[in-house]
DNA sequence: GCCGTTTTCGGCCCGACTGTTTTCAGTCG
């Protein structure tokens, strides 16, 4: 998929224009980037299936930029790109990560001081030649040095579970102070992405300035990047960035706006606030100088004529035209999972008992919950075979008759996934199972054609009622395997499987493209924790926040439903 | 370079903060 590569090279046609200072051309390319990064599905195919009137009708892309998109699946080059970096020969992309530098910055430090890559102004700083350039000082030397070394240690975006200690905290703290009256982390937190580049924190205050000075006083802050009366920006010691602003109550509603994001989203809103003879900015909806909606977002979205559009579809993917026509999707609500069916115990490599785990699902509002081991081809975590998978069933009845009525413990397995597409347990026993999940463990680098042959053997199999964890990325450290998800998906549907949309964080896994690809196959999911202890169904949320990334509605999520009536849709061959 | 329920031409989201220089350009979100 080249989707990215193109809007990459986009964005870099639009550093190198603003460098030139041409600023209109530029943003077209940005929103050209912008535009094919959203667009679900393969470039490739869209422009095979509808060439290059197809392309001039997605938003942002016109003739010029089309022919570029062809040129480059055609070449693998865009000439005006090679062109540019003839002319400017200047590693942008990589100089422009650096914090606080820019294009115009970048294109001075070329001119003046024949600034090429990350390295050259590394060793310009140690010579400490930047701070004698004519609009710069030994403040900006520093600065930039600072930013240069973080850059260069690259810590990159955190998943979720990394963010959400350091978020607890500094949210607590900034609660209990006296003049601060609401507090919210906004951004892609507030949008649920899966990784989180720093944390945007709003805060009600009566006395800002205060605020601001809360911030930088917390025992975390490792560096102040910008301090003022509303906005002030730092660093913690653990790396991560915080931006924390301060507004009054009766603007705090469009300020989670403005900051929730995305960016695309609010350029469209105010585009409409526009077209009414509006105004909309962080501080509120405004006609002329008066403000007429700004203290909830559900108040300016009612003005603006749109239904109130949950923070996880903010991405500017349709959800506004939607909301304007009153037909947003239904999404599953978070902690309505009823039952978790993938949870590993110290059968094999989860950390607490068949007991304990139910113990915790129980006290974490679960009805039901499908013990899933692993089976016997993953050796190193002591996978089960057919005579330990078959003691396990006896154990779970048993506990089952003790249960009662009010908790239902489902006989499963997480299946292996050989190579060729078959188990690694015997059907007759895989039959005896309540719920059957399989997943890839090994030889993560087939073909594309091997891989999609692969799953789609697994999916043809009578016993098996779901996929587990898909492509098995992890995010930040192994990519999704290589198969042809449309076919998985025409298949899936076929044979009734479901896919798992896994909630651990750093699985995350269906994304939220293919979840709206799936939901729009009508293909069924379930969300699971993959608990290896009792601590992991509080993960079952970031599932949740993953489905509604998704767009997926009550009827696409099948364990939101009691045990019998999730059999029944559920599991294929009973 | 793109786009149109004001428009096929003339607009492109907008406010806060910094550093350096005296009124603003550059960057960020």
């Amino acid at each position: 998929m080249k989707n990215r590569e193109v809007a990459r090279l986009f964005r870099m046609i639009a550093l190198y224009l603003e460098m030139k200072g041409e600023l209109l051309n530029q943003q077209a390319y940005i929103r050209a980037a912008d535009s094919i990064e959203i667009l679900s599905g393969d470039i490739e195919d869209f422009v095979k299936e509808k060439g290059l009137v197809g392309l001039e009708t997605l938003p942002g892309i016109g003739q010029s930029i089309a022919n570029k998109i062809i040129e480059f699946l055609r070449t693998g080059k865009i000439r005006e790109l090679e062109k540019l970096k003839k002319e400017i020969p200047v590693e942008v992309d990589q100089l422009s990560q650096i914090e606080g530098l820019g294009p115009k910055t970048i294109f001075k430090f070329y001119k003046k001081l024949g600034v090429r890559t990350v390295a050259d102004l590394a060793r310009l700083i140690k010579k400490g030649e930047l701070r004698n350039l004519e609009g710069f000082g030994l403040k900006s030397e520093e600065n930039i040095a600072e930013a240069l070394n973080f850059y260069q240690k690259q810590i990159g975006r955190l998943n979720l579970d990394q963010i959400q200690p350091v978020a607890n905290e500094l949210i607590q703290y900034l609660k209990s102070k006296k003049e601060i009256k609401a507090v919210e982390i906004v951004g892609s937190y507030r949008r649920r992405q899966e990784t989180i580049g720093d944390l945007d924190i709003l805060v009600v205050s009566k006395n800002p300035d205060q605020a601001e000075t809360d911030l930088v006083k917390f025992p975390q802050v490792g560096h102040i990047y910008a301090q003022g009366p509303a906005k002030t920006m730092v660093r913690l010691k653990t790396s991560v960035d915080v931006d924390l602003r301060s507004f009054k109550r009766e603007s705090f509603g469009a300020a989670l706006l403005y900051f929730t994001g995305s960016k695309a989203h609010n350029i469209k809103l105010r585009k409409i606030a526009i077209k009414k003879g509006l105004k909309l900015n962080e501080y509120g909806l405004f006609r002329a100088k008066k403000i007429i909606a700004g203290r909830t977002e559900a108040e300016i979205y009612r003005k603006l004529g749109l239904k109130f559009i949950p923070p996880e579809l903010r991405e500017d993917q349709g959800e506004i035209e939607l909301a304007q026509k009153n037909r947003l999707p239904d999404l599953v609500e978070f902690n309505s999972i009823k039952g978790d069916l993938q949870v590993q115990t110290d059968w094999t490599d989860g950390r607490n008992s068949i007991e304990a785990m139910v113990e915790a699902a129980i006290k974490n509002g679960l009805s039901y919950i499908a013990i899933t081991d692993h089976t016997q081809s993953l050796a190193m975590t002591g996978g089960a075979d057919e005579k330990k998978l078959l003691k396990q069933m006896a154990y779970i009845d048993k506990l089952n008759r003790r249960l009662g009525a009010k908790f239902k413990i489902l006989k499963g397995a997480e299946v292996n996934i050989l190579k060729d597409g078959q188990f690694d347990i015997k059907a007759e026993v895989l039959a005896k199972l309540d719920f059957v999940g399989a997943a890839i463990h090994s030889y993560f680098n087939l073909s594309k054609e091997d891989q999609t042959k692969r799953i789609i053997r697994a999916m043809t199999d009578p016993n098996l009622d779901c996929i587990f964890h898909l492509t098995g990325r992890i995010i930040n450290k192994r990519p999704p395997i290589n198969f042809d998800f449309e076919k998985v998906l025409t298949e899936a549907k076929k044979t009734k499987t479901i896919l798992e949309i896994n909630a651990q964080p750093g699985r995350l896994d269906l994304n939220d493209e293919m979840i709206r690809r799936a939901v729009k196959a009508e293909v069924k999911m379930i969300i699971d924790s993959d608990a290896h202890s009792i601590f992991d169904y509080q993960y079952l949320n970031l599932g949740v926040a993953q489905a509604r990334r998704g767009w997926a509605g009550k009827d696409d999520i099948l364990n939101i439903l009691p045990p019998p009536q999730f059999l029944k849709k559920a599991v294929k061959n009973k």
